[in-house]
DNA sequence: CAAGTTATGTTATATTATAACATAACATTT
DNA sequence: AAATGTTATGTTATAATATAACATAACTTG
């Protein structure tokens, strides 16, 4: 299901559910090997770790999660682990509030774009073709050649904009 | 000079020149003034340290300059400043990458639209009303409310893709 | 297996930011 | 002006996030 998608326009993308961890799991391992990167034991388990998460989590988050399985952890196990996935595309990080988040279709490149409510911490993360145009645009305009693009708008959810103040 | 602005479309704002300093923190007193907020000694001084860096520029070096100019000055002393100068609008935060930098038209609320040359460090604040809009139309889509939204795009400016690796 | 490379373990430390509480400055009313 | 409430600053300590540096282990390739 999650193997093939298509993110045609202002598509919306959900962590993973529980029941389809293993499969996103499964495609990052694929996805690794067709690139000649190692998948490692500690670096599957980080991931599984995150999309566990529904919600941004926080290294230190990771780095206790990590030491509760036995294994031996200190920060570097985490931040290169996190590192790594990033750099495959498998993980987001939120510069605004310092968290990551698994990507839900890491099978093709983008650039992360982010509604997070700051009430709830519900994250959203979208394809909007138009913003990432506009961006594009903006570089053409200043000779300005792209690398990555952090969009990160954080404001109210649906669910939490019902009047109650008490979530 | 900067009284009055305006930026329709795609402008691109820069970083006020040395000798538009004194007029920024002039414009920031009269914008303060007409708030009822306190555009107190200590404000003024961290807003001017913040406008005389080209680039953004970290809070432990804003500390330093304080702490060169006498002052007493401890990390509440420049977070709490640049807070309110935030809250005034008066400087941008970009998260990716812990800096502070003036922004050159605090008269109008806008979101800080950023490109940062990760080679040199300049740093290009825009407006660009495509994205603003692109990302408003977005939000209407998940019936999110916005209230505030950065986009920090990092990559080559246009005086360090020419070619020469060493500047 | 040997040699080279990449990943992980481990300790220490750097960097960024805030909590908590005391004092000072300013504003407002009497 | 004195009393009072409010906002800003001083001060000390510490929290939260991230990396440097170097040793060891595991994997890869010839
Ligand atoms: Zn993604
Ligand atoms: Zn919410
Ligand atoms: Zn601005
Ligand atoms: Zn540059």
């Amino acid at each position: 299901m999650s193997e093939s998608c298509r993110h045609n326009g202002r598509t919306s993308c959900t962590v993973p559910s529980s029941e389809q961890v293993q499969d996103l799991l499964l495609q990052a391992e694929k996805l690794c090997a067709g690139r000649q990167q190692r998948f490692t034991e500690l670096r599957r388990k980080v991931l599984e770790l995150v999309c566990q998460y529904k919600q941004p989590v926080g290294a230190y988050d990771l780095l206790d999660d990590l030491k509760q399985t036995g294994r031996s952890a200190a920060p570097p196990t985490v931040y290169r682990a996190l590192d790594f996935l990033q750099s495959q595309g498998l993980v987001h990080r939120l510069a605004t509030n310092n968290t990551y988040i698994a990507c839900a279709h890491p099978q093709h490149e983008h650039t992360g774009l982010f509604f997070v409510c700051h009430r709830c911490g519900f994250t959203q993360e979208v394809h909007t073709d138009e913003i990432v145009q506009a961006v594009r645009q903006q570089a053409v305009t200043l000779d300005f050649t792209v690398e990555k693009a952090a969009v990160e708008v954080s404001g109210t959810c649906h669910d939490c904009q019902s009047g109650n103040d008490d979530v």
